[in-house]
DNA sequence: CAATAATTTAAGTTATTACTATAATACAAT
DNA sequence: ATTGTATTATAGTAATAACTTAAATTATTG
């Protein structure tokens, strides 16, 4: 899915877009600012992100800055603001990411210590 | 999914939607432009639209005649069309919808008659 | 080099999507 | 009423998306 109308579709994937709309951050300060998920989920948006071209990154020490690819966006980069500004869009957006998580419902922790399934 | 931005990340419903940019048509219209799949699958993507509030539905006789709600994509219009101008957009969205085939493959034609699963 | 920190990668789970085929419905025409 | 036409509805299926946990990678630091 490199296609930028299908990559701003998901309610995520704003959310980052629009932290980094606001200036360049790290990975790990993005995960910061969405305790409801792991930093593994965010690595992959991130990394979906920039398959499309709409996020570049670049490595400082042990860490990986983003910046959001604005030109990339286009004419959508205006919706985007605009969606940012209106605050009913706001409300939608906290209900969207309720609504959507759809990966597994966090689990009980483990109870047992399992082995690896590969040696 | 009745947000306008997932709405119209499908290549399928874009094509509907660009179909109805030139004027309303009734159902078996919009499915006689999309011979690649069946009148369900057109149906289904019709009513997501619809839920959406992108188009809107009127009877008429036995036919149902859908027109866009133009109105409700708001910018989103303008970006519609710019890609819809852009010849480019046009092969992405060939590629796309061939791409994007994610139902179950055409199955070969049953070779003997079934009986319905449930009385 | 070992330990720690930051992040990515991999594999597994579940819900959703975009289809299919077929049954059901609504209206029209005979 | 029966038959035909237009469309929707339902149930089933395969692929995908968004997450999870856990392991692997890469750089920093003692």
């Amino acid at each position: 899915m490199s296609d930028a109308l299908a990559t701003i579709a998901s309610p995520r994937r704003r959310e980052i877009l629009r932290l980094l709309w606001a200036g360049e951050r790290s990975a790990g300060e993005i995960r910061a600012a969405m305790p409801d998920v792991t930093f593994g989920a965010v690595s992959q948006q991130l990394r979906t992100l920039e398959r499309a071209g709409l996020v570049r990154v670049r490595a400082q020490g042990a860490r990986r800055i983003y910046r959001a690819e604005r030109a990339a966006l286009g004419p959508l980069g205006a919706v985007l603001e605009r969606m940012w500004a209106d605050s009913l869009w706001r409300l939608k957006l906290a209900a969207e990411l309720e609504a959507s998580r759809r990966g597994p419902r966090p689990r009980r922790r483990a109870r047992t210590a399992r082995r690896s399934h590969r040696p």
